[in-house]
DNA sequence: GGTAGACCTGGACGC
DNA sequence: GCGTCCAGGTCTACC
């Protein structure tokens, strides 16, 4: 018999609005399921792995989530397991309220919170698997390395002990191979100390220098790691966000001219820039699309970006 | 400091 | 079914 959990969400808290607020709930492990309206992902945990499926019955804001497990946990399994499904979902975001207060026009929608996963290793690996590549190729990509390396996402030490040639020719990650065991040799060694990269004491510039000193992290993987942990201040611009500026925000110049205006767009929400610009591209999405939560991970597979929802 | 070209994969397209 | 072209961010060499 598995586990069950309660736990409980801040007041303003939707699972479906929430879990379904940023890309990766579409990427493996995570599965999400539009008819159950539920997410289903393995976790690392002390014992092993275990598969948990969270949903929030009571389909109101503020109501708690109810997780299954498919394996009975430990007491500490429980609290391991709580505190990474309240990383995913960000159930301890205290800057919405703030949020609001500089960019109202998401007030009404409750819109704040970005999905993300439950380590910030993984959101790195993640990160790395996004950039230089169409969709399509992110998707295989995390799909590959959870069936080749660990169905739960590898860790820093399961990753460290791959061969770069072997997550080429299995994994399709191409030349960021070698990157990708580095990053995890570094985040195995402690060089790259991942509690200090969720430390709020920490500067913005501080991170921002530290991932940038990464191999395959540059501008766009930097700014967009940094939203991951919760620092909303720099725009993480690539080709979707030049085309948010041309096709909705109706600017027109060379790329570099766009991106000026962009970062003049976003300057006045300052801490909490890149929010207001996700959001404006996820209405965007949805608009096209229908609402996220209602998204089959096959059909968007092939038509996430805005190019495909033209 | 700015820029050109290489790095890979997978989808679209033409034949 | 095959070949070609293209999209996508980072890194290195060069000016």
């Amino acid at each position: 018999m598995g586990s069950r959990l309660t736990i409980q969400t801040p007041g303003d808290f939707r699972f479906l609005r929430d879990a379904c607020s940023y890309g990766y709930f579409l990427l493996a492990p995570n599965v999400w399921d539009p008819d159950r309206r539920t997410l289903t992902r393995p976790l690392n945990l002390d014992e092993g792995v275990a598969t948990l499926t969270i949903a929030q019955p009571q389909n109101r804001r503020g109501a708690p989530l109810a997780v299954v497990c498919d394996r009975a946990l430990t007491r500490a399994e429980r609290a391991q397991a709580k505190r990474q499904i309240t990383r995913m979902l960000r159930l301890d975001d205290e800057s919405v309220a703030d949020f609001h207060r500089v960019d109202p026009r998401w007030r009404k929608s409750g819109r704040a919170r970005l999905f993300r996963s439950p380590t910030p290793f993984e959101d790195i690996i993640k990160t790395v698997t996004s950039c230089n590549v169409t969709w399509p190729s992110t998707v295989n990509m995390n799909r590959r390395l959870c069936e080749v390396v660990c169905p739960a996402f590898p860790t820093p030490a399961q990753l460290a002990r791959k061969r770069p040639a072997t997550l080429r020719a299995r994994c399709s990650v191409g030349y960021r191979d070698q990157r990708m065991v580095d990053l995890a040799r570094i985040a195995r060694q402690g060089e790259l100390d991942l509690e200090w990269l969720e430390d709020a004491a920490v500067s913005d510039d501080d991170i921002h220098a530290a991932l940038l000193a990464l191999p395959g992290i540059g501008p766009y993987a930097a700014a967009n790691i940094m939203m991951l942990l919760g620092r909303y201040g720099r725009l993480a611009i690539d080709t979707e966000t030049i085309r948010h500026g041309k096709s909705v925000l109706g600017y027109k110049g060379s790329e570099a001219a766009i991106r000026g205006k962009l970062e003049s767009h976003y300057a006045p929400f300052g801490a909490h820039k890149f929010r207001s610009y996700w959001f404006e591209v996820w209405d965007f999405y949805e608009r096209k699309q229908g609402p996220a939560h209602t998204w089959a991970p096959r059909a968007v597979a092939n038509a996430f970006t805005a190019a495909n929802l033209k």
